[in-house]
DNA sequence: AAGTGGTCTAGACCACCGA
DNA sequence: CGGTGGTCTAGACCACTTA
């Protein structure tokens, strides 16, 4: 070995890079609730110090958990945990006749408790039978139904939502989620299809059960990846429509 | 100033930084043929010499191109042009009732030139009444037609394409434009929507021309950022599936 | 063995932010 | 002003590929 090797240069015990290591070990500790989201972790140049290695090392860490949206950097502030998904909403998918800029409001129509199904029991890892939150909600324009939703939430991480009175929730669901249920929604995975209203959709769409329809099937998941959400949203076919870039 | 400032230190003389600058100036090589797409690059260390900075900087502006899909690094090799898009035929939009994995096979019905209407010509940033070759091609799975492209592609980059013959064309157009036409696909917007099939296209589906349908408005472009093609996909509704993640 | 990209260091200065 | 992230240097060693 030559004299300077351990002193000035990277020397890598395993096969892993440094600057992996630390990243896990970063995500994990953001997991963890270390910091919460909105709060600023350490400096670079403390965490530097804290693991031992350069400060080019350290934003090497960093790099790829700002890249997933774990943390965002400020230049001249800090690096901060980030809030959870933003401007994603399922209005995505849809387009309205009026301005775009127009966002429907929102309904909850129901809250109740029930045995999970096998799909929804699958989507958020669950035993068959097990308990979930089932909400239904409406999204409207003018009085017209535009969206309708079904979400089933594990009762384990959302009781607290059962007895919140309907009102109380805002149009915006996740930042309620974090408000009063302490879950951070960080990724989501939307799954479209096609398939016509029914008959019981179609009355509440005041549509005929022949309409088209696009359905998405949401997965929602929160830092640990562990699933907190499963939802789904019914659109009219004849208002989808989605932008999709590839590289 | 301090005495090492000059010497050891960046020195940015405008508001950019000097890794953003050598990123614009690779990337304009790259798109004026220095370097064909599958051919290496210099060495890292030969364009830090050439621009006269550390390495660490030259590396900090090869990142994005690797990062928009301009270039590719392999660990021991060298640093590539990427050949263009790879894996992101509209076929992903639909799923056969088979297995996955069976790409249906394809038939190019027409070729032929015709007057670009106001829509093409928008998307290819031609004049209204400039000439496109417009191309009617079939794919299909067992004898069913799957899905019906219509694509319109400027004469001025697609004249040779047109006295090649039909049949030598194979099914994936995109190695077939860089190998007859010299035109790279870099990138591609998918605009997707819901219509029913209307006649025309009802009889060539065999179906109802009531019958629902997912339509894809596609627009390709080359490294330089020109369109190099439009094209209109049309398939059955009931065999539509897009998967969109979202963080 | 030679050449390429990948990792890491130690240290300097720059640009931005908030008290 | 002090603290944060952003840029840059010069040089060493590691890991992978090819010949």
């Amino acid at each position: 070995m030559t004299l300077n090797s351990a002193i000035t240069s990277g020397t890598r015990r395993s096969g892993r890079a440094r600057w992996a290591d630390i990243a896990d070990a970063l995500r994990a500790r953001v997991v963890a609730g270390e910091w919460k989201p909105g709060e600023a972790i350490p400096a670079e140049s403390a965490l530097a110090a804290h693991y031992a290695v350069a400060l080019g090392t350290m934003r090497a860490a960093i790099e790829p958990l700002v890249t997933q949206g774990v943390l965002e950097r400020v230049h001249g502030r800090g690096t901060f945990v980030r809030e959870g998904l933003s401007g994603h909403g399922l209005e995505r998918f849809f387009r309205w006749s009026g301005e775009p800029g127009r966002m429907p409001d929102s309904r909850i129509r129901s809250i109740r408790r029930v045995r999970a199904d096998a799909v929804v029991a699958r989507a958020l890892e669950l035993r068959a039978g097990s308990e979930v939150l089932r909400i239904v909600r409406h999204r409207s324009l003018e009085g017209q139904l535009i969206l309708h939703e079904t979400l089933s939430l594990p009762l384990k991480k959302f009781a607290v939502l059962e007895k919140q009175g309907l009102a109380s929730i805002g149009p915006l669901l996740y930042p309620e989620y974090a408000r009063v249920a302490g879950v951070t929604v960080h990724r989501a995975v939307d799954d479209l299809s096609f398939a016509s209203l029914g008959t019981r959709l179609g009355v509440a769409f005041g549509l005929p059960a022949t309409h088209p329809a696009i359905r998405v099937e949401r997965r929602a998941f929160d830092l640990a990846g562990d699933p907190v959400e499963h939802r789904i949203t019914w659109g009219d076919a004849h208002q989808f429509h989605y932008r999709a870039e590839v590289r």
